[in-house]
DNA sequence: GTCTATACCTGGATAGAC
DNA sequence: GTCTATCCAGGTATAGAC
C-alpha cells in the first residue's frame, strides 16, 4: 500500500481514538490495531505521538475550514449559517452524549497536560470564532461580533460538557431551541427595539 | 503519624492533582511524592488508583454539599443564592483560567475512559443540578426549575471550557455579567412582561 | 505505619531482517 | 513499506523488613 494512503488512515484512526477514548489514553498499539499495522511498522510513518497529534489537529482544522466554507457558500443569509453551527449539536447528538465535543475535550486534555500542542488545538476553536464573528459582523452586529462569536461558541461547549454528563437528548434540544430564538431576536431588531 | 491524617493528606493531595494534572495523568509516584510518602507505604492506605478517585469524588461531594448549606444558610434571597454560584466563575477565575471546571473536566476524562466511577462524578453535577432547581423554585418558576437550573450548570461550563482555552478573564466577566442580568429578569418578572 | 526492594506489565521508541 | 525482536522508562501493585 502507498506511504501516503496508509498515512492518511492513521491520522483518521487516531482522530476518531483520541476523540473517543483520550489523546493520552490511546496508545500507539490501539492506533496500530485499528489500521491492522504492526507497531513497529508505524515509526515508518511517525517518529513520535506527538507528531501523530500534530497530524490529527491539521486534519481537524483542514475539515473544520472547509465545512465553514461550505456554508458560506450555500448559504446566503449570515443567521442561518450561524443556525448551521448550533445544528452540530443536534446532528452530532449521539457522539456528543457519549463523548462531548471533540475541540473542547481535546483542548481540556492538554492544558491538563502542558502540552506544546495546546496552542496548535486552540486554533480550531479560534477557527469557528472569527468565523462567527464575520457572520455577526454581517448581520449588523460589527462592534460586538467577537463578544457574540464567543456567546454561541459558549453555549455549544456548556450544551455539549452537560449532554456528556448526563446523556439527555431532550436537554441539548431545549438549549437549541433556546438559543435559535436569542439569535432569532439578533436577527430582527427592528420589530421591538432594545428587547435586551 | 495517624493513619486518619495520612488518608486525608492523600485524597487531598489527589485532589488537587486529578485536578491540575488530569486522573489518568497523576500516578502513584505524584501523589507519593506530593505528600512526602514513600510508593509502597502508600498501599497501606488505598489499595488501588480507583479507590483513591473514590475518595476524591467523596471529598468533593462533601465540600459542595457543605458549601451549598452554607450559602442557604447565609442568604435568604433564592436569587442572590443562585448569584453565589455564579460568582464561583470569578473567585475560581485564575483556576479555571488554568484547569478548567475540576467537575466538568473530571466527567469529560471519566467519559472517555468509560470509567465505573463516572456515574459518582457525575453526582457532584447532581448536586448542584437539584440545589439550583430548589433556588428556581423558591423564586416562583417551580414548573421549569430543573430546566433552568441546567441552564444555569450549562453557562458556567461553556464559561470554564472556553476560559481554559483562551485564557481570557474579560470574558469571564462579560459573561458572568450576562447571566446576571438574565437572572434579573427571571427575578422580577412583574416590572415588565414576557420580556423573554 | 512506614520503609526498601522488587515483580510485573504496558507504552513509547529503535534496530535490523525481509 | 512492512515485519519481528528488543530496549527502556514509567506505572501499578506486592512482599517483607523495620
Amino acid at each position: 500500500m502507498r506511504a501516503e494512503t496508509t498515512r492518511r488512515q492513521i491520522v483518521q484512526a487516531a482522530d476518531a481514538l483520541f476523540y473517543q477514548n483520550g489523546f493520552e489514553h490511546t496508545s500507539f498499539a490501539d492506533i496500530a490495531a485499528a489500521v491492522q499495522l504492526s507497531r513497529g511498522n508505524f515509526y515508518y510513518h511517525f517518529k513520535s505521538k506527538d507528531e501523530i497529534l500534530n497530524a490529527v489537529i491539521a486534519l481537524r482544522l483542514e475539515n473544520t475550514a472547509r465545512m465553514l466554507e461550505d456554508w458560506a457558500a450555500e448559504t446566503a443569509n449570515p443567521a442561518d449559517r450561524i443556525r448551521s453551527f448550533i445544528d452540530i449539536l443536534l446532528m452530532n447528538r449521539a457522539k456528543i452524549m457519549r463523548f462531548g465535543c471533540p475541540v473542547g475535550t481535546l483542548c481540556n486534555e492538554l492544558a491538563k497536560l502542558e502540552h506544546v500542542a495546546q496552542g496548535r488545538a486552540n486554533s480550531i476553536f479560534t477557527l469557528f470564532r472569527t468565523w462567527l464573528a464575520r457572520q455577526f459582523t454581517e448581520l449588523g452586529h460589527k462592534a460586538q461580533a467577537d463578544h457574540l462569536a464567543m456567546h454561541v461558541l459558549m453555549h455549544s461547549q456548556g450544551v455539549a460538557t452537560l449532554a456528556n454528563a448526563f446523556r439527555d437528548e431532550a436537554f441539548i434540544r431545549r438549549e437549541v431551541a433556546q438559543i435559535n430564538a436569542w439569535l432569532d431576536g439578533l436577527a430582527k431588531p427592528k420589530t421591538r427595539k432594545a428587547s435586551r
